[in-house]
DNA sequence: GCGACAG
DNA sequence: ATCTTGTCGC
């Protein structure tokens, strides 16, 4: 698997900023969106400085997993909030290569454009992956909304200086909401239903998300009792 | 100045 | 993110 180069990693610290900001110009506002029929969840699991990146590819409407691909390194970037994708994209991209199956759409563990300069770590991706990529957070960020109801599928846009950047979405009934937002490549309404659509019986996280989180755990775990089997 | 702050 | 005991509920 081969993707477009925007720049390369590790970026220089007084860089960082003024890559987001120039990404941001770039991200396609006018997009539409076909039903998936592959999905992929990224998430990452850590122990200390090392860090196991792993990405999971389902089915969209049966859930079955159909490819697990990861990578294990140590990490050099430490955690600044707004600036995660500098931490985690580099090992992203080296699991990414991995990947034989093409999915239809991307499921990243934080967010897209609620951000404060709108580059949140699926949105950074998108650029590279050239794919349409969602942001599902778990916690809050920044943005305003208005109260949110505690059915389940009920949600609130988040707005910041102006623009909705993303949304509040209680996924479960009387459950925690997460905050979904785009990354790169559809409408954040599309972003909403397939979250909604991806979302099981069990946990407030869509299906994909939940999986990839499991998984990254666990192949980290399994690594770190046999780190020569990598 | 002070608090907030994805993972 | 990770570290962790107990506890509530189906």
């Amino acid at each position: 698997m081969q993707y477009k180069t925007i720049h390369t990693f590790p970026v220089e610290e007084e860089k960082k900023e003024s890559i987001q900001i120039d990404l941001r110009k770039q991200l396609v506002t006018t997009p539409y969106f076909h039903s998936p029929k592959i999905v992929c969840g990224i998430d990452l699991a850590y122990k200390e400085n090392l860090a196991a990146a792993v990405i999971v590819a389902m089915d969209h409407s049966t859930h079955e997993i159909v490819e697990l691909v990861y990578h294990v390194e140590e990490v050099m970037e430490s955690y600044v909030p707004g600036m995660l994708a500098f931490r985690e994209l580099p090992l992203i991209l080296k699991a990414w290569e991995k990947l034989t199956i093409e999915p239809d759409v991307v499921f990243f563990d934080g967010n897209g454009m609620l951000h404060p300069r709108r580059m949140g770590i699926a949105s950074h991706a998108s650029f590279f992956l050239q794919k349409p990529t969602i942001g599902i957070a778990k916690t809050y960020l920044l943005g305003d909304h208005k109260p949110l109801g505690l059915k389940q599928g009920e949600y609130e846009f988040m707005e910041d200086q102006g623009e909705v950047i993303g949304a509040i979405v209680r996924t479960q009934t009387g459950v925690k909401p997460v905050y979904v937002s785009i990354g790169n490549y559809l409408a954040l309404e599309d972003a909403i239903r397939l979250s909604m659509e991806q979302v099981g019986k069990i946990s407030r996280l869509p299906e994909i998300v939940r999986q990839a989180d499991i998984y990254s755990r666990k192949i980290l775990r399994e690594y770190m009792q046999s780190p020569k089997t990598i």
